[in-house]
DNA sequence: TTGAAAGCGTTACCAT
DNA sequence: ATGGTAACGCTTTCAA
């Protein structure tokens, strides 16, 4: 069964395909007879119009790219989630692409939408991504980009991400207060301007409490393995911690089991908190202290922006920053 | 900047749109000096083919759908990494829709499908799928549609599956020689196969241990706030059960605060495992004992059977079961 | 080996 | 209010 064209339709009816075509797109030239017939004729014939003619034509295709790095990490699926939502409810397709972190595979996606395949993009940058030319040629080509959480700073466009600075200087003050002295940050390399600010955050903390010679930043692995290396010579080095703070969700898990496995206990020997949206938490043994990012809301309103953009409502590379407030909740991995 | 076209760089080679058209598509009616000025061209000008053009004239469009009810869940998300990786290598563009459980959703999505916008279908069917109707339609415009996880079996294609019934009469089984005698299944409506399979094993080991009488299937609530009142209902009645089999990842958390709030010890007084690939099971309070699907392999296979439909080497509704086995993990929720 | 031209299904301009 | 037709950028058939 071949799809039904505006042709077939026209047929028909015996009119015109632009009379046809004029009518779906409710165009008030058209009489309402005209328009009540097509209308009709199309829902009995099951027509449904042929997104890539259209898109050709006009020039646009009603589809955005969601671009990131990984999606088993809760807070890029509620994202998602919050994109989804918002692309759906003004008609727009999403098409995903997941750089895993690689430059040159982010690189390859970017390069492949100069050919007009997506009309705007929404980017979670990768990890490696230190270079932004990849990014700048498609923004040049004039597709709007709008960036949420692993921001490009320098890159004339908006961007919505959460307090990173306030939440980690927040985080380890408490971790202060809860009498640690030696607190570790491990995370990601600071190529990524998230991480940066995290790092300052706990950085200021330190510095306010005179524990600045105490400072230890950590940059975790590529994988579980080497993450557990890492970690766990930590706690065999002099620096040995006894407060971490955790950057990435899927660190968490590594952490308890380097604690389960060298007998440490949480929080008496450890405090530890992480920078996640993961709601299972407060389930955790011990339940876990987190930074919640607003990821479905920063996931909709990255969304909004972009289709704002894209209606011409909003300059082109309107260069904004737009910081939607994490929580921190406290739970057992930070108090005794 | 617009984008470059074939018409552009035939022009600056003084070359037909044909020649440079079929040198891009490495045609072996072109010479090779000819291809060789033609891609350096193309390369230096930053070609990239319009993909709608492109796809209007071949008929199709080197894009799949993934079709979910929900992406915040660690199944969906594990087996969109495999769809992904799958799809890429193969110079596939992924579109994703959410359905979030509801079936007039699930029908516009598939609505949509008769465009043409995709080649091929891959779907986890919501929750209220009980009328097919809709993915029958699409499938009869000869777009094949390939089910994983949770699939609608009378539908004549490719389905990848795990072992539900296996998996949970061996759960069962395992609650039962841990001297659980009131064993509740918690699950979803058994309008899909997948949970009916589960509650089928469940009711066979019941049958096997001569515990028929006790059979508890119960029905979760469409939210959080609901399930827990039923949830928290079930320890209230005189069928309260020392053993439950959570067939929904997220009920884990309600479950686990339903004990907290009525001061029921997990594993002392109560028994409990769930279907999930959650990997932070093993840190909870206590570990949770799972049953977990291969999400990443079952998406991976999924995607590899479509795109084999798609290339021709596959019959288009090659009607078939794979299935991928689960794997249980005993942890410190069902070990006292 | 190369090129001219038709056509994919739609939209938009210009007539009528 | 309706219709003819060109054009979007590409692929493919056929001719040179």
């Amino acid at each position: 069964m071949p799809a039904t064209t505006i042709k077939m339709i026209a047929n028909k009816l015996s009119l015109s395909v632009a009379t046809v075509s004029k009518s779906l797109a409710d165009s008030h030239e058209i009489s309402k007879e005209t328009k009540l017939l097509v209308l009709n004729a199309a829902r009995d014939m099951g027509y449904v119009a042929n997104p890539y003619a259209s898109s050709l034509r006009k020039g646009r295709s009603k589809t955005i790219a969601i671009v990131l790095p990984e999606i088993a990490d809760s807070f890029f699926a509620e994202a998602i989630n919050g994109i989804e939502e918002v692309a759906l409810s003004h008609g727009y397709h999403v098409l995903i692409y997941l750089s895993h972190e690689s430059l040159p595979r982010e690189q390859a996606i970017m390069q492949d939408f100069k050919s007009g395949r997506v009309d705007g993009i929404l980017m979670s940058v990768s990890e490696e991504t230190s270079n932004v030319e990849h990014i700048k040629a498609v923004m040049d080509s004039k597709i709007p980009v709008v960036f949420f959480d692993r921001v490009c700073e320098d890159l004339n466009t908006t961007c919505v991400v959460t307090d990173d600075f306030d939440s980690s200087l927040q985080a380890t003050n408490y971790l202060v207060s809860k009498s640690c002295k030696k607190i570790a940050f491990v995370g990601n390399s600071v190529n990524l301007s998230i991480n940066r600010n995290r790092v300052n955050g706990y950085v200021s903390a330190l510095q306010q409490n005179g524990l600045q010679q105490q400072q230890n930043v950590v940059i975790c692995g590529k994988n579980q393995e080497e993450s557990y290396e890492i970690i766990s010579n930590l706690f065999k080095s002099d620096q040995k911690p006894d407060g971490i703070i955790l950057s990435v969700e899927k660190l968490t898990a590594v952490l308890y089991k380097v604690c389960a496995d060298l007998h440490i206990n949480i929080p008496d020997q450890l405090k530890v908190l992480t920078f996640t949206n993961f709601n299972m938490a407060q389930f955790m043994s011990p339940s876990l202290t987190t930074i919640k990012q607003p990821a479905f809301n920063m996931g909709k309103t990255a969304a909004t922006i972009l289709l704002k953009k894209l209606s011409h409502t909003m300059a082109f590379s309107e260069p904004d920053t737009i910081i939607l407030p994490s929580e921190i909740i406290f739970r057992n991995s930070t108090s005794e």
